[in-house]
DNA sequence: ATATAGAATGTAATCGTTAACATTATTATA
DNA sequence: TATAATAATGTTAACGATTACATTCTATAT
């Protein structure tokens, strides 16, 4: 037998009407007839059904997440950090990998546009501007997140990857290093770009021409990090440190190296642009960019959803940006 | 203005149903009704309300999933194969952190439940079992993951435990290592028990006598491995092996073996339950029991989304265990 | 005792779909 | 051409809650 609300109103002798007023505490129920109905709600074991209720309150308590990849650590503390902070909020979380592939983020924006969620955070392709602003116009609250673009109406949270990227190349020139390469991915996105560009200004900074054939792109991943930096090697120009500006591609590139028989830092000075955990028992432990992930994540959310609660639809107000910042911390990997 | 079925019909001059015809690939309808609907569609820009939709067809088109800690990569792989089967199979996905806490997976259980989804997919702690066979119950599908729980109705994948301990344990001894120290987590929980079991049989087998000082129990996470190998390490009995039976422990145990300035595998053997991907340039290498975790989440979302495809509901059946096998990984945390 | 305000509860429309059933259009057959 | 069979489309009642509005209590003041 299937228990409703109208199960439970019959059976408590009282309408839909005050069953629904006491599921949602509202205060004008007599005292004996809220125990009544919560008495027979227990009975029965009665659970709201949370779809029906979503379609009538317009409102669905879910946000969801695109990523590009949890298998990454850094998406899986962004996915954790929004995960903690929704849930304490009452919200839940659907969880989408876009994999970085544009059509793939625009399916599941549909998707979380078609399922109703109350907000949206994104690590943005940048290709979906036009269907992402739709969405806003829609009523529902997006906030991008680590990357920046250009033209779409929403709050934007990410870290100073410039000047991250600046001091990681300022030090490993302080330490004497001179042919310093760098491996990266997606410059069409604010991470990849900013980070190569605090590289670049770092270099010219100290008076050193940007070497192109020192300059390796990819895209973010472990593959890419193995495959450029065993070019990097193989090349007629070895570079004597590499930045790495990403942590998959880190990885990568120390699986590189020690394919390759090199010794950090003797033969080559390491530094990588976020910190995972096993940076520590790395061999060596490698000196690091600290991004302070999780507060990423926790202040998108936080964010998005105060957004909602204060009902902020697209207003034609300019977009904040918050910015945090990013840390060195010196190991081993660098002499 | 708002764009809905009727808006569409309208517009159209057919009725909802055609209209709802046309989004349901339904064949009955003529080739220019089709056409005539399709182009409203497009011209409104009409996107279907799949909340309304899921309360009439009584499906979501949702699975949950209830993992401990998305932070750790075992279950960031487990979310990534669950989501990506999923969303092969047109599913979306809610994420959902239980934190080992059996409050909090109740919590989320009666959520998904709550909302409808169509299967669920968990790695229980193993408290609830009550109220996970009243989900069964109630027509949703379940699987769990990882742990075994008795008296569950409902089908399960796990890996072999108990041999990746035993083999890695004899490894061990095969090695020449005389006295070897277990740290693990959770003995009420299957994965915590049967690796024990494995350690202590392997052990029993050689006929050496399991030292109680030398097994140290935690909860699996990081902090617990560094505590617990400081504590043998400190102990008046110290081991000249440690199994350390999870990845986040495994890293633990590798930092607190680094702060003590021991050298791997000189003073100390390591082997590892879980290869993590920083395994090959850890120092050193580390030699891992290699589990297939992006297969078992695989298996498991392709078992519930089959039992939901063929409405498998609960049936008093046997439900069925799928074990995945390990691997021993050799490397140069033993001599 | 009665009027009246305010509290408590009830009635019924609504959210946007789908699908059972009813009706109309079309085609084939005699 | 009439009729049966079938295809195409329409009408409307669900799905299970919430909520605007209507009604009925209850208590207080006169």
């Amino acid at each position: 037998m299937k228990i409703n609300i109208k199960t439970v109103a019959k059976e408590a002798g009282v309408s839909t009407a005050t069953v629904s007023r006491v599921l949602s505490d509202y205060i004008g129920v007599k005292d004996n007839t809220r125990a009544k109905v919560l008495d027979t709600i227990k009975d029965l074991k009665y659970e709201v059904d949370s779809v029906a209720r979503s379609l009538r309150q317009r409102k669905t308590y879910t946000i969801g997440i695109i990523v590009s990849n949890v298998l990454s650590p850094f998406y899986s503390i962004i996915a954790k950090s929004v995960e903690d902070k929704a849930r304490e909020s009452g919200y839940k979380l659907i969880l989408c990998n876009g994999d970085d592939d544009p059509k793939k983020e625009l399916e599941y924006l549909r998707i979380l546009k078609s399922n109703k969620v109350d907000g949206i955070i994104l690590t943005p392709t940048g290709k979906n501007s036009e269907y992402i602003n739709n969405i806003i116009e829609s009523g529902i609250n997006v906030v991008l997140l680590d990357r920046l673009v250009e033209g779409v109406n929403c709050d934007s949270v990410i870290v100073d990857n410039y000047n991250g990227s600046f001091s990681a190349v300022q030090y490993l020139l302080s330490r004497d290093y001179k042919k310093i390469a760098f491996i990266g991915g997606y410059t069409d996105r604010t991470t990849g770009l900013k980070r190569l560009e605090g590289y670049s200004l770092a270099l010219k900074e100290a008076g050193i021409k940007v070497d192109n054939d020192l300059v390796k792109i990819g895209d973010f991943k472990k593959e890419s990090g193995v495959r450029l930096t065993k070019e990097l090697l193989e090349g007629t120009d070895v570079p004597d440190a590499i930045f790495s500006s990403n942590i998959d591609m880190t990885l990568g590139c120390l699986i590189a190296i020690k394919n390759a028989g090199l010794s950090i830092p003797e033969d080559i000075g390491i530094v990588g642009f976020d910190d995972p955990d096993w940076s520590t028992i790395a061999d060596p432990p490698l000196t690091a960019i600290s991004q302070p992930v999780y507060l990423l994540g926790l202040t998108a959310t936080e964010m998005l959803i105060k957004n909602i609660d204060d009902d902020k639809s697209y207003s034609g107000n300019k977009p904040s940006i918050i910015t945090l910042d990013t840390s060195l911390i010196i190991r081993n990997s660098t002499r």
